[in-house]
DNA sequence: TATTGACCTTGAGCTACTTCAGGTCGGTAT
DNA sequence: ATACCGACCTGAAGTAGCTCAAGGTCAATA
């Protein structure tokens, strides 16, 4: 499927696919005879992860290693497994953080309806 | 008081709060005879909203209305109201996105456990 | 007295995109 | 046939939001 399919299917933007492209993190992607990038139902379900995981949070640093282990082949999977785990956990740190900031935001907000009544 | 203890009172960095005073997200900070900045408490609880703010995703644009607003005084509480309520609402789809992001990293998961049996 | 440590300012550097300028290609309307 | 359109391409420049480095002030301590 060509970028504009793989961009509205992995939530990612057209622009930030070919920057990913560029930055070595997606591996082989096919081109068509004009020369236009032709994405894999592989490709696109990388990209989602890939998607999904800087929305959640991950550093480029750490989703550049885990690009380089995918890019290395089934070996490398007890390595993708432990960056997964450890992003899992930060996961729950950024629940609490929004659990704290709906409170924070709860008491201000009471404070403004106290002061317009 | 000084920098450093509203730094680690906000969990803003000092640097990020010299900048955020820069560009005019904090109004009235007090110098002491040395030119050094004396934060007040109320200062110190402002800091401390931008910081979750920021955290849980309020874009910098934002933030400046906001922060616009808080300077005018009491008069713009209700708009105020309406950026912390709409702000609510973004940390719901947040928890979403973290729900998400969870059930997609729990199945690549799996799959790793399988593939290592 | 000399040095340490916390603060100050200005200005450059960095990350992760994002936008722009300028060009190619395939398909449809005149 | 040709003129236009939309989707794609590349490489370079721009942006947001910090972050760090260099060089200087001042108070307190060894």
């Amino acid at each position: 499927m060509r970028i504009s399919e793989a961009a509205s299917r992995s939530g990612l933007k057209i622009d930030t696919i070919r920057y990913y492209e560029a930055e070595g993190l997606v591996p082989d992607v096919a081109r068509g005879t004009d020369g236009q990038r032709c994405f894999s139902k592989e490709n696109v379900d990388w990209l989602t992860l890939l998607y999904w995981l800087r929305e959640t949070g991950m550093p480029m640093k750490v989703l550049r290693q885990f690009a380089a282990l995918y890019a290395q082949g089934d070996s490398t999977i007890p390595d993708r497994k432990h960056i997964l785990s450890a992003h899992s956990k930060l996961l729950a740190k950024r629940r609490d953080d929004l659990d704290r900031c709906d409170a924070i935001l709860a008491r201000k907000l009471e404070i403004y309806e106290e002061y317009l009544r």
